[in-house]
RNA sequence: UCCUCGGUAGCUCAAUCGGCAGAGCGGGUGGCUGUUAACCACUAGGUUGGGGGUUCAAGUCCCUCCCGGGGAGCCA
């Protein structure tokens, strides 16, 4: 008697084994119940013949969904069943009898699963997502392994920030006044190149904002590369070799999963470097061609963005954004001050933004100038402006948001389905 | 913070002009020896988000508060 997952049924035919799990769903025809047992790894159906179970047969024919169970039975292969394969039982264990299960096999509205998110990441779905987030976050680290980065974790807890206060979640930090919730490891990535070169961080982040769209969470994780003597075109060059890395090692991977989701892969098969370049002044053609009267000093809207993305079936960087509407850390372009060094990568299919990144301000003066132009205090900046002070290089970095990715490559319409516990403006339960 | 849409059975929704509050799923009971969101029959289930108002009569109209969805701004 062996104890086993489902996804090894196709070794263990004709076998006597044991699996363990819930109950997904359940049928009764007579004589004969099916049991659909989900074990973690996989679904498989399992037959309960009255005959076998004269005195637990009522009981188990009304099983209520998602009971836990232990299962003794011969595994067939069966192609009437869904996977191949099913279960015989010669023993059925009733491990918990559940209450009602407050999701059922119709559809619900949105804030009643997210009420529910701790029961939700049990669905079929939840589950396609949850293991695609997990691919996609081991290439991620794999790339960065195999290009010789090195992994820096930037503290969670800040006294400096990368943005502005306002959209800081602050805390008390006993004698020392205000600390916040880090909103980008950057700053601490670009100490770290000097001793290492090439690094990224990979953490969670933290926004304040109070923003309430499809694309915002609270709290979100992002993974932030930055590389010591990288120039910005050598920074793009990097994020797309990057982003098609992680696109098609992941739909390779999880092509059952994604299949789940019902989306189509023939766009994300497309994602190979090399991406397509625009700059700001660029985009604001195209926009004005398209209606709109955007000025030039403006940020893009997502409705902008939206736009341009459709014109594209690859990413698209957007380019030299101007100064003003860019953070104080962005190289000020030599050949037009009035711009900078900087990127926005936007997926396709209308997705949108999911990389920011910039050439560094490597010039002391300069970024002194642009602190005190952002109304921050240079006192709290003042070990970031060593690194200008000892041994200062051009170099450049960006930040990846994995929800939005996630989202873009899943086909999703809402970044919330992507991160297992939510954190957005008006919810932070469960 | 602003704009907009919504809140009716456990869930998803319907209810015409202001005129008896309904269906599907889920639950319960029974039936069926191969089901695939199984199916069939019967059955229980309601302070229509809270409060106030207009009216012979309010789920429906008005005021107000609460909760949520989508979007804007901001960003990944």
């Amino acid at each position: 008697m062996q104890e086993c997952y489902i996804k090894d049924f196709p070794d263990k035919i004709d076998q006597e084994i044991i699996i363990k799990g819930w109950v997904a769903n359940r049928r009764s025809s007579g004589k004969l119940s099916f049991l659909i047992l989900r074990d973690g790894t996989g679904i498989c159906q399992v037959i309960v013949e009255k005959a076998l179970f004269p005195d637990t047969y009522s009981e188990i024919k009304k099983l209520p969904l998602e009971s836990s169970v232990i299962i003794q039975g011969r595994v067939v292969k069966e192609d009437r069943a869904q996977g191949g394969f099913e279960v015989h039982a010669s023993h059925v264990q009733i491990v918990h009898v559940s209450d009602e299960f407050p999701i059922g096999k119709k559809e619900h509205g949105p804030d009643f699963l997210l009420k529910n998110r701790h029961l939700w990441l049990r669905t079929p779905r939840q589950i396609a997502i949850m293991r695609i987030r997990d691919a996609l976050i081991r290439h991620i680290r794999t790339y960065f392994y195999t290009n010789d980065f090195t992994l820096i974790d930037s503290p969670i807890l800040t006294t400096t920030c990368g943005e502005d206060t306002s959209s800081l979640f602050s805390i008390d930090y006993f004698d020392l006044g205000k600390a916040y919730l880090s909103q980008t490891g950057q700053l601490y990535l670009e100490a770290a190149i000097s001793g290492l070169g090439k690094v990224y961080c990979f953490g969670p982040t933290f926004r304040a904002e109070r923003s309430k769209t499809r694309r915002h969470l609270t709290e979100f994780w992002m993974i932030e590369g930055e590389m010591a003597f990288y120039d910005h075109k050598q920074n793009l060059d990097l994020q797309e070799d990057f982003v098609s890395y992680i696109v098609q090692n992941t739909i390779r991977d999880k092509a059952q999963e994604l299949a789940v989701l019902e989306r189509d892969l023939a766009p994300l098969k497309k994602i190979e470097a090399p991406f397509n370049r625009i700059s700001y002044d660029e985009a604001l053609d195209i926009l004005h061609k398209n209606g709109s009267n955007i000025e030039w000093g403006s940020d893009l809207g997502g409705d902008d963005e939206t736009v341009i993305t459709r014109l594209f079936d690859k990413p698209v960087f957007i380019e030299s954004y101007p100064k003003k509407t860019k953070a104080f850390y962005m190289k000020q372009d030599p050949a037009r001050p009035e711009c900078v060094l900087c990127a926005d990568l936007l997926a396709p299919e209308g997705y949108g933004e999911i990389i920011g990144g910039s050439q560094r301000e490597d010039n002391l003066d300069i970024l002194m100038q642009s602190i005190t132009d952002n109304g921050l205090d240079p006192e709290r900046y003042d070990w970031y402006l060593d690194l200008r002070r000892y041994g200062s290089v051009p170099h450049s970095g960006f930040g990846l948001g994995l929800e939005r990715t996630l989202t873009w490559i899943c086909g999703l319409t809402h970044l919330r389905e992507t991160i297992p516990f939510p954190r957005m403006i008006y919810r932070a339960y469960p």
